[in-house]
DNA sequence: ATAATAACCTTGTCTATACATATAGATTTG
DNA sequence: CAAATCTATATGTATAGACAAGGTTATTAT
């Protein structure tokens, strides 16, 4: 299993006579080494002990370095194997939209979600921008009714690049998320999101489909989400009823 | 310096030969102190060494227990000074509506707050239940206009307990975020949040103040604060421009 | 060949110690 | 009296070593 990457450990710089720890040179090497690629997610960081003997340090310095990368979620330790860098989140960490899923089903509802159309399109001009590729390239497009006890909660399009040209498997219809369709067509994995989220009006199309009056006020999710290269590799719009849905945060870390 | 909590190390259950680290049993102790209002923000933790010294255990593994709850937020510790609780945080870690201010400023933009009105009233039914009042308690009332380029962004209309009795001071027309003014004029300080993202459209009232037509989609967030004994101390409402602003989250950890 | 065992490597926990550094209060000094 | 210095105490960093426990691989016994 050899290590393909640039990595190295001679590249970093460590000043054992610095006002600067020691544990937090190394943890900060790690950091910018993962986040420009040279460590990539599943791959191994050197042992421990490696690690402490290469720079005379003692290994308890380095765990200290490395908690900071676990604290952080740029790596996970497994007992007995080994420390990897993790594969990037892409929860939402700013809004919960995605994961009300959940929510649903902590309100006693049944959430379920309806595949209404899963076609094979060719791109046009804003497609091709949103995804960066040429014109006429064979995307996949799905569209999505997410229901709470059968009433239409959102309504969502997604597009992803079609790269492996794969036929669309029963199993991905249960999770129809954004970030397992685009793992499981385009060539790459996503690593990086960006989410943008806006209030609208329905449309008359939406409206239908939602089943409200047109001209209701909702939340608009649009996302994209990028691979290692930066590259755009699947595209979203979800609409979201602000009749039935709304967004609740607690803050402060009293019980009761 | 007395400690009037019920806090003491003796409560603790630390069992050295469970296959739970004494670390986490240690971290968890603390936790549920703080949590259950035993440890009050600002009092300090003991000593590592007394701590130490109490259970027969290395102070490594105390300062691994408390790195823990550093962590965590509930707790920070100073050089030469000592370890102490938190004040919790009320910031907007689900969505980022009220930090926009920032955002604004970063788009080269001049940020800027308008009172529209200060006054004391007189609690109404809702108020009076928003708040946990008696009917016709005397209350603060604040609306505030928020702009950008003196181009109004969101309409804030807030309330908060009048317990002190003071005059309102200039300085904090500054800052009127809701913690601030409850902070100032409630006889508590707030330790915890309750927040509601909603949709909705403007009113006649609304849509006249932010200069939009009626109908308009809007944020709409809902905020109440409380004290340490759960008592709801002020209630805001904060309603944003949907067609001049929008959040953006960005997952993942790659540079450029 | 297969299965059980042993050896070895990895991270996880814990100890005891040393010195660095920041803070606050007491003491000394001008 | 006031400023500077010392001293005690607190957390911060770092070391070396021991053992525990999970995981992999090589060895051995059947």
């Amino acid at each position: 299993m050899s290590e393909q990457g640039s990595f190295s450990l001679d590249q970093a710089e460590i000043d054992k006579n610095s006002v600067i720890p020691i544990y937090y040179q190394l943890a900060k090497f790690f950091e910018k080494q993962i986040r420009q690629r040279n460590l990539l997610p599943g791959e191994a960081l050197p042992t421990e002990a490696e690690i402490a003997s290469h720079f005379g340090i003692s290994r308890m310095t380095v765990r200290r370095a490395i908690s900071e990368l676990v604290a952080a979620g740029m790596v996970y330790a497994q007992k007995g194997k080994g420390t990897f860098v993790a594969m990037p989140k892409l929860d939402n960490i700013v809004f919960d939209l995605n994961n009300f899923y959940e929510e649903i089903k902590q309100k006693g509802m049944k959430p379920n979600s309806k595949l209404l159309e899963a076609k094979i399109v060719r791109s046009d001009e804003l497609l091709s921008k949103r995804l960066g590729i040429p014109l006429n390239t064979r995307c996949l497009f799905f569209r999505i009714v997410v229901t709470a006890n059968d009433e239409p909660l959102a309504y969502e399009r997604k597009y992803t690049v079609y790269a492996k040209q794969k036929p669309i498997l029963e199993s991905e219809l249960k999770d129809p998320s954004l970030s397992s369709l685009a793992a499981a067509h385009s060539d790459s994995l996503p690593v990086s999101s960006k989410k943008v989220l806006m209030v609208s009006k329905t449309t008359e199309e939406e409206s239908l489909i939602l089943g409200v009056s047109r001209g209701t006020p909702v939340f608009l999710m649009v996302q994209t989400l990028y691979d290692l290269e930066r590259k755009p590799i699947a595209w979203g719009l979800s609409i979201f009823r602000g009749d039935r849905y709304k967004l609740t945060s607690y803050d402060g870390w009293y019980d009761e």
